[in-house]
DNA sequence: GTTAATCTTGACGATGATGTCAAGAATGAA
DNA sequence: TTCATTCTTGACATCATCGTCAAGATTAAC
């Protein structure tokens, strides 16, 4: 062990997730990284192997850090409130930046016609267990629905999830997501 | 007028919009567009100017006959019934071919954010259009709603087949997209 | 302090995409 | 038939990115 790595690495991942999520797998180049990190892009080769490992280091980060707060979100109150501090929380986190960055895991699932499974796996690994949160936080209602029925609505609800993220890249404010998400709230939970 | 256009212009919109729809605005190269199309490189720069040139007369005629099916499946029997037509139409339309095509518009709004002006406002405007469409097909419907309400749910609905498009994307087959297009009408639709 | 392993750096070649252009082919119009 | 215009073709220059590598720098371990 000599000749000892100039950078760290934690900050390396967080910045190349910074610049994924501004500009997306596709669109980043090593360049873009190496410039942003202060790491030449030689080092980086040697360090990862290519872009889309560096990739997979920043989502991952980006997955835990996203799951947690959802749960958070979600176990505030009782199933209707948690539901609209979730929604508040993810339309704050896409909305969030100058430009706003979008949703990194949208972004990163319409990438994925040309990424690999490695990538595609992470997606599918990110909106199963936000389903599962989902799934366990709308069980709190008092209702008499099923569990099969609370699971079926939960995927509804990532689906949503992800539509506003793309009504957000198609243009939408935060205010105009944060109107349809109310109004989809009162929708599906309100009744059911 | 001399020298004559040696390609049907219909016929190289209509593959030149196959080409895109398969692979993107971003991802298709006049490469492969020269190659499906049959006509070289240099004549398709000659008759068009560039790449976005060609892919907005594509996605006009996109626009064109999904908003005119769309329309028409809203029309079916009552408003509950034309939602479902609805949903039916674009989740075939979007997981149709092998591999499946997934959906431009969503596609194109998530390659927006490299895209030009012109390219965003034509997402804009399908989106705009599409809603409005949903908007006059619900208003049918007995209930007490406002027409306020009627527009604010309609926007959700758009919302929410933008997520089922991502969904495809990350894998979800048609059967698991129409068992969650089933449960949003019934949630969304089936009371309010 | 010497050694050996590892990292860093900058340059290199390859690739694929873009947009342009000159020369030649084709054809409507006179 | 001739002319003028437009289209077609293939080559060209440019650019950005990728991935690799040899030479030098650095440092842990002995």
């Amino acid at each position: 062990m000599a000749g000892v790595r100039q950078f760290d690495e934690d900050e390396v991942v967080a910045t190349a997730l910074d610049v994924f999520w501004r500009k997306g797998l596709h669109d980043a180049t090593m360049q873009d990284l190496a410039a942003a990190t202060g790491v030449q892009r030689g080092s980086l080769y040697n360090a990862y192997g290519d872009k889309e490992a560096i990739f997979l280091r920043a989502f991952d980060r980006y997955a835990e850090q996203f799951l947690e707060a959802a749960g958070n979100a979600l176990a505030q109150g009782d199933a209707a409130s948690g539901l609209k501090s979730f929604f508040d929380m993810i339309i704050v986190n896409m909305t969030d930046g100058s430009p706003p960055r979008g949703c990194l895991t949208t972004r990163t699932a319409l990438d994925a016609a040309i990424s690999s499974t490695d990538v595609q796996q992470r997606v599918q690994g990110v909106l199963a267990r936000l389903e599962q949160l989902i799934g366990k936080a709308i069980n709190r209602a008092p209702g008499k629905r099923s569990v099969a029925d609370a699971n079926r609505l939960a995927r509804v609800i990532v689906t949503f999830t992800r539509g506003l993220a793309v009504m957000e890249r198609a243009g939408y404010s935060r205010k105009q997501l944060r109107e349809s998400a109310t109004t989809f709230i009162e929708a599906v939970v309100g009744n059911a």
